[in-house]
DNA sequence: CGGGTTTGACCCGCGC
DNA sequence: GCGCGGGTCAAACCCG
């Protein structure tokens, strides 16, 4: 295992080598998670880095529908206010902690979907901006350049949000003893303006609001499994083989429920002939195999946006369709996120939590049946996108963005000029739609055309921002949600993981094929 | 020359 | 115990 990772020898290796492995920039008492850094703009992480985005608390906002929910919630009560929507779930009483944890659901699910439209909104801005040329006109949504940062650094604060949120319920699942009074203690939704100054609450990383923000982790590897194991913690990323070859480790370290946590994967299927959809993060390819019954070849990446970084991802085409391209996310990033991929990020990262959280071995049906009320209730718009893996040997949520898209919900559409080209986006991430238009420029429209000249990267232009609609998708998120709780119910049935078979991203899924 | 990719070997878990 | 398949390693190679 010295041999540490292939990053720290090959690449990092000046910052992190074999023996700097310390510990990640993110520091292994908590994780910082993201997924995904502009690649295209590659070359220029620094760059890409220092873009800032505006800032909006949208954490007030959560927090206080947290709050609604506790507080119109008398004992054994959950009351789930969002927007005109009410939901009253009285369960028998010993599902307290079960409805904390679907506050958190809810949190997160909600705050997700404000961070993705929110994206969505501003990638419609730019691509405004862009066409008509910066300077258009009193358009309500044309900021100047600083302004735009302000709010994207918002958005970056609403995704860290989600994905801080996403990580109570985790640790929840993740260890008997977890602190779960902790958390809106932990979360940023503390009373204080957020502030991710280290060492606050969220074991957080200081942000002001500049520069790009560190997500908590879903990923509990590190923080959960072993704060005793230096070499795990100081590792960055874990090999995979070490927690399947440490299958003790730690008797008491609640083995079984940790590893399957921590192999949660997040799978996206979406069209693109490009060979790799480019979520905006920055890859490093370090293998390829072929895959048994598929012919196309499976590559594996794994993050170079910092040293040590967990994040590992497989590229490979659909057997059936080739024109498919299936990623599956594995980890959570321990760096901070550039804009560019706080979609991706917030979407796979909410997924990755709400799968895990949603497996929990203690769950029984009420709350099963809670969450999928629930997540019917407020994502009504789900549809079956997104389905879940049952198959061992990890829990694998898969969006599915190639399928046409039901009758399209209805969404209030902004003000835009250009709307119906996003809502094509919206609507299908099935089409190659409007690849140009969106993706990692967005928060930086003057930085466009030198991403787009980025190259030796394993980024991808069109399928690219194609992954940057897709990721944008309010849709994406809700089927995701959706698709979780059905599985979470299916589970609780009795009927849970019952299969078997080899391709674990595709076989033998529950999906959401109603709401 | 630095950094990324290729690719065969190796390790490990799992099923038979 | 053995074989298979997934995942990773790391030397060799490629490229700008």
């Amino acid at each position: 295992m010295e041999s540490s990772s292939y990053l720290g020898k090959r690449k990092l290796m000046s910052g992190n080598g074999a023996a700097a492995e310390g510990e990640p920039p993110a520091g292994s008492g908590f994780q910082a998670v993201v997924l995904g850094y502009d690649g295209a703009d590659g070359g220029e992480p620094g760059a890409e880095a220092r873009r800032v985005v505006g800032e909006m608390d949208f954490f007030k906002t959560e927090k206080r529908k947290e709050e609604e929910a506790a507080a119109g919630a008398a004992p054994g009560d959950l009351s789930i206010n969002k927007d005109d929507l009410t939901i009253n779930v009285r369960p028998n009483g010993r599902l307290n902690e079960e409805n904390k944890q679907l506050r958190n659901l809810l949190s997160r699910v909600t705050t997700n979907y404000n961070s993705l439209q929110m994206h969505v909104f501003s990638l419609m801005q730019q691509r405004s901006n862009n066409h008509r040329g910066l300077g258009a006109p009193n358009h309500e949504l044309n900021v100047d350049p600083e302004k735009k940062d302000q709010e994207g650094t918002t958005r970056q604060f609403i995704s860290l949000g989600t994905a801080a949120l996403s990580d109570e319920p985790l640790r929840s699942v993740g260890g008997a003893d977890v602190r779960r009074g902790d958390c809106s203690a932990s979360s940023p939704s503390n009373n204080t303006p957020v502030d991710y100054s280290p060492g606050k609450g969220n074991g957080g990383v200081a942000m002001n609001s500049k520069d790009v923000m560190p997500l908590q982790a879903f990923d509990h590897h590190q923080r959960g499994s072993s704060p005793e194991d230096p070499h795990h913690a100081a590792q960055g990323w874990l090999p995979n083989k070490v927690p399947k070859s440490l299958p003790a480790k730690g008797p008491d370290l609640a083995a079984p429920e940790a590893a399957t946590m921590r192999k949660a994967r997040v799978s996206v299927r979406a069209r693109s002939e490009a060979a790799m959809i480019s979520d905006g993060c920055q890859w490093r390819k370090y293998g390829q195999k072929m895959a048994k019954g598929n012919p196309c070849p499976r590559a594996y990446y794994r993050c170079t946006m910092a040293t040590g970084c967990p994040v590992r991802k497989q590229v490979q085409r659909c057997a059936e369709d080739r024109t498919v391209v299936i990623t599956t996310y594995e980890g959570n990033h321990n760096h901070p996120l550039p804009p560019a991929a706080m979609p991706m990020a917030s979407a796979t990262t909410s997924a990755a939590s709400m799968l895990l959280s949603g497996s929990m071995p203690s769950s029984d049906g009420s709350l099963m049946a809670g969450s999928n009320f629930l997540a019917r209730a407020v994502l009504p718009c789900s549809s079956n996108v997104a389905t879940i893996s049952a198959s061992a040997p990890f829990p694998t949520v898969t969006l599915d963005l190639t399928q046409p898209p039901p009758p399209a919900p209805q969404q209030p559409p902004p003000p835009l000029p250009d709307h119906a080209q996003l809502q094509a986006a919206l609507a299908g991430a099935t089409r190659p739609v409007a690849p140009q238009l969106f993706g990692q420029k967005l928060y930086d429209p003057s930085k466009l055309s030198a991403a787009q000249a980025a190259p030796g990267i394993t980024n991808t232009a069109d399928a690219g921002d194609a992954a940057a609609v897709m990721a944008s998708d309010p849709k994406f998120t809700a089927a995701l949600a959706a698709a979780i709780k059905s599985y979470m119910g299916g589970s609780s049935s009795g009927a849970a993981g019952g299969s078997s078979g080899g391709d674990s991203s595709r076989d033998d899924k529950i999906g959401e094929q109603d709401s």
